[in-house]
DNA sequence: CGGCAACTTCAGTCATAACTGAAGGTACTG
DNA sequence: CAGTACCTTCAGTTATGACTGAAGTTGCCG
């Protein structure tokens, strides 16, 4: 059988063709989510979105990204519990577009925030309760103990850190990096 | 109390038990491991070592965790490449021994700097590349080229910004969280 | 109300990372 | 210099997490 023309390509499923320039950040960018424990799709999809002029249906990015559909509906789902991509409704169309953050101090803080939750304050609970029962169990728990608080101790300090940032004015976050040559001052005296 | 003698401790191979602190710490370690993109057994042995009060050989390790000698070997060397682990010779033992780094916030800091090397310094290459071959790539790209931009200053700022940290005095670290309540004050003023 | 489009869920498949045990190298030791 | 202890490497296996496609749900639209 002779298969002949190419589909015809209409209105909305259009070619969704990547310029090199954003497959090669895209990847990149996938790359490195796997490196600090985000699923490769879920960090790939961010980028897109983030690279994207408009908000984009979930089946153009599936088409973009070359995976199922599916696939991308768990992601985005992902992707909005970690608050930095949201649904975006596009006038006359019934699917739902996604837009990603693009604020990067804003997104961090709200990474930070959100990775806080989920990791920080429970490690902080569990380490607690460590230093607790080995003051219990008695001297043969010293050392233990004595490592474990000061880890606890540590992050408890990044912790506040961070909420310090976490309250500054909006706005005012940039300016913090202005510090250059500053962070010496900061210190006691 | 009846504090009997503990196990005489038949030379090396004495039986390797965790106590219950140690494990729950171990194991929490482990799973923060993985959230981080970090091996969980890379992560649990450095969480025993870093409880063991003097260093420890990779078969004794391998006995306390119960997994593969072959497995600990891979791990450590892992380690020694964070540099957060190292060779602690014991005098009449033929075996190598391994200690963890205990100084949480040097450990923090040469962590920080393994993550730089491998990571952060990559990604400001390649996002340097990006942005100009967007350029060169015509206004087609200009939006994306915005975006990336954009996040390589926002990387490179914290680049910086760690970099300042990286050459404190190695005392000084820790006076940073004295900061309670004076990070406002080092805003542009 | 029937049909369709958008979306989600989930059981099964697939890819990758992790782990094991056997084999081999090295160097000490009697 | 044979035997042993220690360590590493690697081919093969197992476990984990990621992904797919089919089936199901919802709600719009003619």
């Amino acid at each position: 059988m002779t298969e002949v023309a190419e589909v015809p390509a209409v209105s909305k499923d259009s070619k969704p063709a990547l310029s090199p320039v954003a497959q090669k950040f895209i990847l990149h960018w996938g790359e490195m989510g796997t490196r600090w424990g985000v699923n490769r799709t879920v960090a790939q999809i961010h980028a897109l979105l983030y690279l994207s002029q408009r908000p984009m249906p979930a089946d153009e990015i599936a088409d973009t990204l070359a995976v199922a559909r599916s696939n991308v509906s768990t992601s985005l789902r992902e992707l909005q519990g970690w608050r930095i991509v949201r649904v975006a409704p596009i006038l006359g169309d019934r699917r739902q577009h996604f837009e990603s953050m693009k604020d990067i101090w804003e997104m961090f803080r709200v990474i930070l925030d959100e990775r806080k939750k989920r990791e920080i304050d429970p490690t902080i609970r569990v380490l607690g309760e460590c230093v607790a029962e080995a003051g219990k169990a008695g001297p043969s728990e010293a050392y233990a103990r004595e490592r474990i608080n000061e880890m606890l101790e540590f992050i408890a300090s990044m912790d506040t850190l961070f909420q310090e940032f976490q309250h500054l004015p909006p706005t005012a976050a940039r300016g913090l990096i202005k510090l250059r040559g500053r962070v010496k001052k900061l210190l006691p005296g």
